[in-house]
DNA sequence: TATTGTCAATTGGTCGGACCAATTTTAGAA
DNA sequence: TTCTAAAATTGGTCCGACCAATTGACAATA
């Protein structure tokens, strides 16, 4: 005997759904826009306001627009970006927190770079040495090394959690440690010379040795932070 | 000036949504259950048939349910022919997330945990056995279990950031991986067994122990979810 | 002028009731 | 006992009504 395949009846709100579901993917109804009313919906499927309604509540569930009472029903925007509020902290605070993401972007960057990143990351460092070699503090170039590794880790969620905590190495308390701490001909060079090295492990696709040496790298710097504050109080 | 956050009103279909989402994933109603009928619903919550079926239509297109015509509402079987869409991704990516920083987290709290805040720690784990004893899916409870450890490690950071990416889990994709990704009396005796010993590393205040358990844990979770994928693609 | 208050129109949210179609159960007929 | 047809149950759809929130126009007020 032939294989009998159910039938499937599709429901009315389903075929609704589906329909606006097209409608949103190609385009018609881009992120932020206005759906029409549900009446109107109604109007134009030529099915009940009901039905309508449980197409949009399904689109809702699925996070795919939200409905504000009184106003009207919108198509969500597909935020990438959510809030990282961080409020301000303490630089040790913040670098405790550099620790725990880096270590686990440049452990996904060393398993998922591509050969253009690399290109990327390899010259930024061939920046830093030039401006080490010139006796210039590669502190922009710095920031940007520390981004491109989080770009290559292709994940949005920790290269926004990066970024904001970049963000936050700006306040008064930061300026404090470049100043104390993070001076000095010989720091500059060993602060390179990690660079280079957590490099060669994201390009050797060395996982685990680039998590060890970006955690030394960072807590290098926890200690440094550590001397300044001990240098600050001993100054007062 | 104070900061003001709009008032949000959860509506009547929400509730109940949230409601059955709730039984659904602590066990109450498992998969291949079937729900009491619309109207039994819609008098034991108090409200009309109309907001019932909203939320039994948002379960639906989340695919935790599943409605079939004179017969009743069934918890869904592991494979269904709906679309899990964009999500899957997304909640990768919120996982590695919450690799990165809550292996750093927990490395701080064994570091620096209180008193109290073990004591704390240890009910919840007991509460966990209890619950998972009843038969009862330890929901809410596990994620009081991450957000202690968050709080033990006295960083700010960490803490916001944590509780950032956990209001992030809240999307269709994360109940059905609650759904069948952690189902089973084995995994759940898996994850509680994991729990204790990151609690036992925790008191021992062993950081490099506490953190290699927390990464295994969350790989687990990853794995899972893989599966979860696999075995949707494969349905198709 | 600029702010505040008022009112009406619009829109989503909720409700109750009604009927249909599919399914299951029941009761009756063979 | 077995089969069949009616009845009860259940989800699917529709209608009409009212509520609550929002908006915009316009008057009132400082």
């Amino acid at each position: 005997m032939a294989q009998l395949t159910p039938i499937r009846q599709e429901k009315v709100y389903e075929a609704a759904m589906n329909q606006l579901v097209s409608l949103i993917e190609d385009g018609t109804f881009s992120t932020g826009d206005r759906l029409p009313t549900e009446r109107a919906l109604a109007e134009q499927l030529g099915i009940s306001r009901a039905s309508v309604r449980q197409a949009l509540t399904g689109l809702a569930a699925m996070g795919l627009v939200e409905s504000r009472p009184g106003d009207g029903t919108y198509v969500t925007e597909r935020r990438t970006d959510f809030t990282w509020r961080i409020d301000a902290a303490s630089a040790l605070e913040i670098l405790e927190g550099r620790r725990a993401i880096e270590s686990g972007t440049v452990r996904l960057a060393a398993q998922r770079r591509s050969e253009h990143e690399l290109t990327t990351l390899r010259e930024i460092v061939g920046a830093m040495d030039e401006q080490v070699d010139a006796g210039v503090h590669p502190v922009d170039t710095d920031r940007e090394f520390h981004r491109a590794i989080a770009v290559a880790a292709h994940n949005p969620v920790l290269l926004q959690a990066m970024e904001a905590l970049a963000q936050q190495m700006s306040g008064p308390a930061w300026h404090r440690i470049k100043l104390w701490g993070l001076r000095g001909a010989e720091q500059t060079a060993r602060i390179q010379d990690q660079h280079r090295k957590i490099f060669a492990a994201i390009e050797a696709a060395d996982a685990d040795l680039a998590e060890a040496l970006m955690k030394a790298h960072i807590d290098r710097i926890i200690d440094d932070v550590h001397i300044a504050e001990r240098n600050k109080r001993a100054a007062e």
